[in-house]
DNA sequence: GCAGCTCTTTTTGTATACACATTGTATTTT
DNA sequence: AAAATACAATGTGTATACAAAAAGAGCTGC
């Protein structure tokens, strides 16, 4: 995928974070010391280095005495997911329309061509990664370090929702798919723009999309269960 | 101040929370691992994984092959804290009413009499870091795992920035402060009562009270000068 | 047969030694 | 004298060895 990394600190550090976002390493795995140290070539001390970096990020939880483990996706994280969401990723695009270099456009023009591509012909994995960098070169646009960290906290748990929820099977969920692209081609103009009440309305549009998937497969039949009752995703 | 600590390393990650957050490490500050490393008994191993976790919550920066560093107070700091705080606030008071658990109102009260003895008899430290315990268990009380990130960011930096202007001789500041209790009273009532639109309404007189408190700082004159303007607050 | 204990094994945490990068200084060269 | 370069000193990154804690296996007693 990315080509090589400048050291094998920084490899271990792209690998787990793109196993968390796809599920390879699904919420609440036991990652082994030894083990990763030996499959990357690590001593153990630069190996918990990268542990505490993702820790931090929200990919990971350090327990003490007790080894790391992929951070859960409970129950509660979906409806804190869905209260957060909408607002963090309103004020970001805005933010984006609003603050952004224009030297950035090209990024997200790159992340929403890799985005497209993996529709094309990619794997549910490789879709939810570039989108993922999509709305990470949102967040850069945006540019305040106070909302960023829950923004890419959010970014992580969405990726895994969606893989979760993710049927390529099911034709609804194929053009849901496609419109989403469409979407990212309309924020990228708005961005451009710079026309952050469209950007905003877009934001809005591009959530009630994505929620729509996830209900539409929480909910199939369509009967109407509230939120708090939805089944756990995944949880030892 | 907080009671002996389980482990050394436990207690430099206090310490040097407490020194971000006072300004007895001021922004931009160079960290000595070997100095902290001998007034800790620790050695650089452990020490090093303490400086990655407070990077992870935004205390410091870790640069590489250069060291650690207090995070950076700029310009530009200021405009996001302005942007980003009354959105963060308001949401974490309005779920702080709705989420809490009952056993927690005795944590907020806690933390409002260490405020209130810290404005009587403390330093403008005590002050500050009782302030930023209190906001601290509103944050816990709202639960939201995408939120608090954020929140515990715009925290670090609402202390740092309070402690850069706040002026105890100066009697409007005095009064400003008491005011402040006062709020905290009445937020704590708010939560008590489950009322969640009292609180957002809480947030905001507070947040104002606050970001008056700043801007009379900066425009002392009362002219009118934008926020785009500031002077750095610090910087080396 | 099962609860509780001890001893062993495995895994995590810490210290230390060494390798490597960066920075500042002195010397050389023009 | 100024610039460039080699060298020394300091500080950061990694590996390894050891200590401590948790988990597991086997034993004993009830």
């Amino acid at each position: 995928m990315s080509a090589d990394p400048k050291s094998r600190k920084e490899a271990l550090y792209v690998a787990l974070k793109a196993s968390v976002l796809t599920l390879e390493l699904p919420p609440g795995s036991d990652l082994d010391e030894t083990a990763l140290s030996e499959e990357f070539s690590l001593s153990r001390t630069p190996l918990r280095e990268v542990f505490r970096n993702l820790a931090g990020e929200g990919y990971l939880d350090l327990r003490e005495n007790r080894g790391a483990r992929i951070s859960e996706m409970s129950h509660k994280t979906l409806r804190d997911f869905f209260l957060a969401a909408p607002m963090i990723y309103g004020a970001v695009m805005r933010l984006a329309a609003i603050n952004h270099k224009t030297e950035q456009i090209g990024e997200l023009m790159a992340a929403q061509e890799r985005f497209r591509a993996a529709l094309r012909k990619g794997s549910g994995a490789e879709r939810a990664l570039a989108n993922t960098r999509f709305h990470e070169v949102t967040g850069e646009m945006a540019g305040n370090i106070y909302l960023t960290p829950s923004f890419q906290r959010l970014l992580i748990d969405h990726a895994r929702i969606s893989m979760t929820f993710y049927q390529p099977q099911n034709g609804d969920m194929a053009r849901n798919v496609g419109e989403a692209a469409d979407q990212h081609d309309a924020i990228i103009a708005a961005i451009q723009a710079r026309d952050d009440e469209r950007c905003a309305q877009l934001a809005i549009d591009h959530w009630n999309l994505s929620r729509g998937r996830i209900e539409l497969f929480v909910m199939p039949a369509g009967l109407d269960m509230p939120l708090g009752e939805l089944p756990a995703t995944q949880t030892a």
